[in-house]
Formats: structure tokens, C-alpha cells, sequence
DNA sequence: CTAATACATCAAATATTTTTGATTTATAAA
DNA sequence: TTTATAAATCAAAAATATTTGATGTATTAG
């Protein structure tokens, strides 16, 4: 999905689309953990492997989640060599989230 | 699923069980559609038969996902003889929203 | 009473998501 | 080079969710 600037252009059916990506992106326990983990790291940003371990998770399953948070812009990609360090958009999770829920979940 | 009366007091567990189940039950269009036309109605309440009605689908189908939304507190069902009506939580939807993403799907 | 409407719920059929174990590509290290 | 690690991706299996058409139970109207 492409990232939103103006979520106020966006169409009936659009916006529809983009809260159902947005909402089941989220509904997922792991993925709740995994950005969780995210936001309590050092650096605010970690690597498959550091969710690996931290999660006690196979890495095809993390990768697999990981793609979806990351499809639905509340995850940043960034790769350094062979590692491919994930941090959370906090832009995209406010536009949809009150404070209080950011402060729980992030 | 209990009422949240202090979402603070919730353990680690049940925190996750709590935003997976309020996450799933928005992370659908036919859902996010009842929500909307329930807050758009004239007097914020809707029968099956009207959803049934405005949204053109089965009644089967419209009881099967008003059943998800009242088990995540985010309707409120009250019977009036052979109707139950639906309406919004909003105390639960706040908790969750921004005020954003609230006007937006209310 | 009988007929009609409202709606929950069930079981079967479909569809969608998740999990798993490979396989593959890329980088790094010996 | 060879070997090891990182991580995406794929296909098959397993698990969940959704849709559909019945059926059953109230309630209301005639």
C-alpha cells in the first residue's frame, strides 16, 4: 500500500481499504510483540535475528509478519549488509491509534 | 470478552488478548461499513433488517459480524421486542481510535 | 389460532491466513 | 575460494474466518 499523506483525499473505498490493512496488520499477537519488541529496543530498530531470539520464533515466521507490518507502513526497512533492521513508522501507527493505545503497544 | 473498566490494570497477556481481539474486529470492511452507517443513522442505532436494507447482504451474514463487533464491546445490542437494535460503543472505540481515525470511520 | 417478520445460530462449503520446512540469494568471514 | 550467517520467498499443510442456506424461536399482526 502506498504510504498516506493526506488521508483525507482518499475515497470512500479507499479509506475502507486502507483501515482493513491498517487494523488487521495489527490484530495479530505476534505482530503486537514484535512491535512491542521494536519500540523497547535499545535503538528503537531491530534485525530478524534479534527477533529470533527475543520472540524464541523461526525466522520464516518473523520474516512472514514482518512483511506485513512492514506492507502496511507501520514498519521502516532499512538494510545494513546482510542485516535487515526494522524500526516502526510512529507517523502512520498515530494516524490511526489514540496516545493512550500507542503507549501500550509501542 | 469483559468490559475494560481500567485498561491499566490489565496483565502483559491480557493486553495482547484485548487489542488482538479490537483490532480483529475492525480489520474488516462489512464490519467498518456497520459501524459507519450505525453512526450515520438518524438516531445512532440500527436493526438487522435496516443493515440488512442499506448494505444489501444477507441477514445471516450481518448477524454473523454485528456478533463480532458486540463480543469486542464495540456495539451495544438492545432488544425491543422482536428488533435488536445496535449501537456504538464509543467509550470502547475511543479508547482505542485517534480522534482522527474515529471521525473518520464514525 | 395462523401467518409473517425479526433475528440468532448451526453445519457445510469456501476462502483467507498462518505455520512449517525447504530453497535461494546475498553478504561476510576464514 | 569455501563456509557460515542473514533473511526473503515458496509450496504444502494446518488453522481460522467468512459465507451460505437452513432451521428454530420469539414476537407481532390479522
Amino acid at each position: 500500500m502506498k504510504l498516506i499523506d493526506n488521508i483525507n483525499e482518499l475515497s470512500e473505498d479507499m479509506t475502507l481499504e486502507f483501515y482493513e490493512q491498517m487494523f488487521s496488520a495489527l490484530a495479530d499477537k505476534t505482530r503486537l510483540k514484535i512491535v512491542n519488541e521494536i519500540s523497547k529496543s535499545l535503538d528503537k530498530s531491530l534485525c530478524v535475528c534479534d527477533l529470533e531470539e527475543v520472540l524464541d520464533l523461526k525466522q520464516s515466521k518473523i520474516s512472514y509478519h514482518l512483511k506485513k507490518l512492514a506492507d502496511a507502513n507501520i514498519l521502516i526497512t532499512e538494510k545494513h549488509g546482510t542485516w535487515n533492521y526494522y524500526s516502526i513508522n510512529e507517523k502512520q501507527i498515530q494516524v490511526v491509534l489514540s496516545e493512550d493505545t500507542c503507549c501500550r503497544i509501542l
